[in-house]
DNA sequence: CCGGACTCCTGGTTGC
DNA sequence: TGCAACCAGGAGTCCG
């Protein structure tokens, strides 16, 4: 599932192909996916058809594209918000390549500076999106504006601006389990089921270790070792990244060889080599090692 | 505030 | 071989 790292390496390779780029043309192949966005599948189309696009941003798992629209001056500041869901792709293509069977949405775009090219959005579960939002202060740094269905989420721990005091604050006065914490977009953002295996695994934290008795030292750990687990993928990501295409879900994006738990149920613990479980756990699948990670109790 | 259930959805895999 | 059931889960909403 794309979590921060394969959404940022989206956005990286957008950014050199759309920033100052215009938009020519536009195709709805799919309107479901644009089931977040307020109006019909023509106001889409009308709004994005001549939008001259800026670079785009990122927060968690959300991405957005500034845009100006024809229209001018006048307007509140607008963006075209992306969100990749489940099994979503944006790809950058030559614009008379074939299109995926699953494009959902299809725009063609003209750069200054290089031929036309093609972004498709590619969704086969269709529970990613696209939206035109209105971009709103961010609340914490002036200046800072994100789209209003993005306002809720958390700085992500890649963000210069996350706040690590708060968050550990936070972190402490929460009732619940450290891995929901985790997945809380609320708390901290990018964080999918896949990381937050792999960080809590390095920072021998059972999923359900309750937040309030997480000791700071051990919280600074699983910080840590997000950021770390984060930057690793963010790393392979950007090797494997091909600056023509795009390619957000194939495996090559995620750094599945070297996963430790995610989905190593039944093979040993690469540290103690016990065998690695998977419990279901939120409707989904929780994978650790019951000797690692172990809820302590508090004394 | 918290957690569980439910919704959106389809391709690939499993099971009979 | 053929087909149906099952599984994957990000995020929002609703309810107890």
């Amino acid at each position: 599932m794309p979590e921060l790292p394969e959404v940022e390496v989206v956005r990286a390779g957008l950014e050199p192909a759309v920033a100052g780029a215009t938009v020519t043309a536009v195709n709805v192949f799919d309107g479901r996916s644009l089931r977040r966005h307020d109006g019909p599948s023509e106001d889409f189309v009308d709004r994005m058809t001549g939008a001259r696009l800026a670079a785009p941003r990122r927060r968690g798992k959300f991405l957005w594209v500034p845009i100006d629209p024809p229209g001018g001056s006048g307007h509140e500041a607008e963006a075209l918000v992306v969100h990749l869901g489940m099994s979503g792709q944006v790809l950058l293509r030559e614009p008379d390549a074939p299109r995926d069977r699953l494009t959902r949405i299809s725009f063609d775009i003209a750069h200054p500076l290089h031929p036309v090219l093609r972004v498709d959005f590619v969704d086969q579960r269709i529970f990613g999106s696209m939206s035109i939002d209105r971009l709103v202060e961010s609340g914490d740094v002036p200046g800072d504006l994100v789209p209003s269905q993005v306002s809720h989420i958390a700085r992500d721990p890649m963000d210069r601006a996350f706040d690590d005091a708060a968050f550990f604050a936070k972190l402490a006065k929460r009732n619940t389990g450290i891995k929901r914490a985790l997945l809380d977009q609320t708390l901290i953002s990018g964080i999918g089921n896949i990381y937050a295996d792999e960080a809590l695994w390095a920072a021998r934290i059972h999923y359900d270790q309750p937040t309030a008795t997480l000791s700071r030292p051990r919280a600074k750990t699983l910080l840590a070792e997000v950021r770390l687990v984060l930057g690793k993928a963010l790393a392979e990501g950007g090797t494997s990244f091909d600056a023509q295409y795009l390619n957000v879900n194939g495996e090559s994006g995620y750094f599945s060889h070297s996963l430790n738990a995610y989905g190593q149920q039944g093979e040993p613990c690469p540290r103690c080599g016990r065998l690695i479980v998977r419990e279901q756990f939120m409707n989904r699948g929780s994978h650790f090692c019951p000797f690692c990670q172990r809820i302590r109790t508090a004394r």
